[in-house]
DNA sequence: TTCGGCATGTAACTCGTTACATGATTTT
DNA sequence: AAAATCATGTAACGAGTTACATGCCGAA
């Protein structure tokens, strides 16, 4: 692949579990060719326009296989500026708090359903193989769901107690 | 609060929703203060040693209530590099991915615990009134179990996939 | 007196973003 | 002929990490 289609990938399929811009994806791809990792071909696209193939050498593919086996420390939490947000939340009025969690929740809902859509499809041709490429795909797409699942689910009920607050607003 | 306060505060409370160095916290005071949001004053300890006590300027409580309210894009999917080793799980050998994943398991079960554990202390005190303090801290650790327990059960769903590749491998 | 915790910083580096910069080819 | 898309890069910057660097204070 050329990096301009790494950059496509990345914006389409990839979207939404690992993005990056073609400034970056152009300044890797020269790192990796000097260690060795990738080789290029040049392509003549019309007269000029030349284009780089890349793809990955022996070398590379090893790194790669060695690198997929590592076991991982899970990460501290992400940084997530709305749960510091929700952390202050009691400095702010209880209208405002529930204009930023419906907020929030609407732009999740709506990424949950693009999600679902995908999945949705996947389900009705059955889970891929463990062994199919696919497999990686489904899998992550699943999290995925599960994930905005989980804190539609949250913000649900973050909403719950704010509108219990605006109620009885004595209790 | 010095400096060195907020590093511990951020090791200790914060730890889980937000991290920082000291070599961090230091320079971005640094610019807090120069932008006027902070000021300090410089306290003695023992016989030499300074510390400078640093507080919020009014302009500076106006800048985070401004920032507090703000409506917020949700993030595109954080990078995740335990996800992109199961995204290409196809090319490992299905006991190896068993292995990271109960290893993945294993960690957020641990981590599922300690937050459980501190999210029972306010479920016998009930949970805070909307405008007190405490109520940052409840739905932000809420939300944090809520994860964790999303992890877990799409880890387990994972391995239960590739357990039954195993079992049936002719399937 | 020595060791752990208190206290404050700087420097170099990595990863990623935004903006700058250029030009060829294909489609309308 | 103009506009969209193909194609490749560099520069400046921001957030965060790791490593370097220094010195005081209290307790055992």
């Amino acid at each position: 692949m050329t990096g301009y289609d790494l950059w496509k990938t990345f914006d389409q399929e990839l979207a939404g579990f690992w993005r990056a811009k073609h400034s970056q994806i152009y300044v890797e791809l020269k790192k990796l060719y000097e260690e060795g990792d990738v080789t290029y071909q040049i392509e003549i696209s019309g007269d000029v326009l030349e284009k780089k193939e890349y793809r990955l050498t022996e070398q590379g593919r090893q790194s790669f296989l060695e690198w997929l086996g590592r076991e991982e420390k899970i990460a501290g939490t992400t940084r997530d500026s709305f749960r510091v947000r929700m952390f202050f939340s009691s400095d702010l009025p209880v209208d405002e708090r529930l204009r930023l969690l419906k907020n929030q929740k609407d732009q999740h809902d709506e990424r949950l359903n693009a999600l679902q859509l995908s999945f949705d499809q996947y389900a009705r041709e059955g889970i891929p193989a463990y062994d199919s490429p696919l497999f990686g795909d489904y899998i992550v797409l699943e999290e995925a769901v599960i994930r905005e699942k989980a804190t539609v689910y949250w913000l649900d009920k973050c909403i719950g107690y704010c509108e219990n607050a605006l109620k009885f607003p004595d209790a």
